[in-house]
DNA sequence: TACATAAGAATAG
DNA sequence: CTATTCTTATGTA
């Protein structure tokens, strides 16, 4: 498994693919942080080797995206390494969300299993792949911003840079 | 309107 | 089984 980190204007960006496809982008901010990713990795049994050439694509997707582009990341070949069925299932649903436009967890639960909004939101907050599984497109059925594990201030910055208020 | 609380789905330990 | 989670609905003031 290759990984590299990609950095932006909060912090960086864990990214690591398989041959498959992408498998994790985590945020990171700190290097606690990056360790952190780090060792759940080595637990996980897999071999780690930065490669950056791996990434052109991404890095080409992400540059685009932090620059306002309209970037879906829906052609990216993902590759889901954890998850139970479940969380897959909640992380297609997620994905299918157009950019700029956002969801209520009770929505997104009523295509899924009808009344489990709860479990919505810890499927999301397991979400491996930031951005590319646009967690935080999903909003509290009020619109406001609920928790956000990797930091309200990303959430809060990917919107905003959605609806074109923020130039990267 | 604001705050406490119950309910309810799925997962990790 | 219990605790936890990116929730929602309801009751009370």
């Amino acid at each position: 498994m290759f990984c590299t980190i990609f950095g932006f204007p909060l912090g960086g960006i864990l990214l690591a693919k398989s041959s498959k496809g992408l498998s994790f982008a985590e945020y990171v901010n700190s290097h606690d942080q990056l360790k952190k990713v780090m060792e759940s990795f080595k637990r996980r049994d897999f071999s780690i080797e930065f490669d950056r050439k791996k990434f052109h694509l991404e890095e080409e997707l992400f540059s685009l995206y932090f620059k306002g582009k309209r970037e879906d990341f829906t052609s990216l070949p993902l590759d889901f390494l954890s998850g139970t069925p479940y969380q897959k299932k909640v992380w297609l649903e997620a994905r299918k969300i157009p950019y700029g436009k956002t969801e209520t967890y009770k929505s997104l639960a009523c295509k899924l299993n009808h009344k489990g909004y709860r479990s919505v939101g810890q499927a999301l907050s397991k979400n491996p792949l930031l951005i590319i599984i646009p967690c935080h497109r999903v909003l509290s059925s009020d619109g406001g911003l609920r928790g956000f594990g990797a930091g309200l201030e990303v959430k809060d910055f990917l919107l905003r840079l959605e609806k074109g208020e923020v130039s990267a």
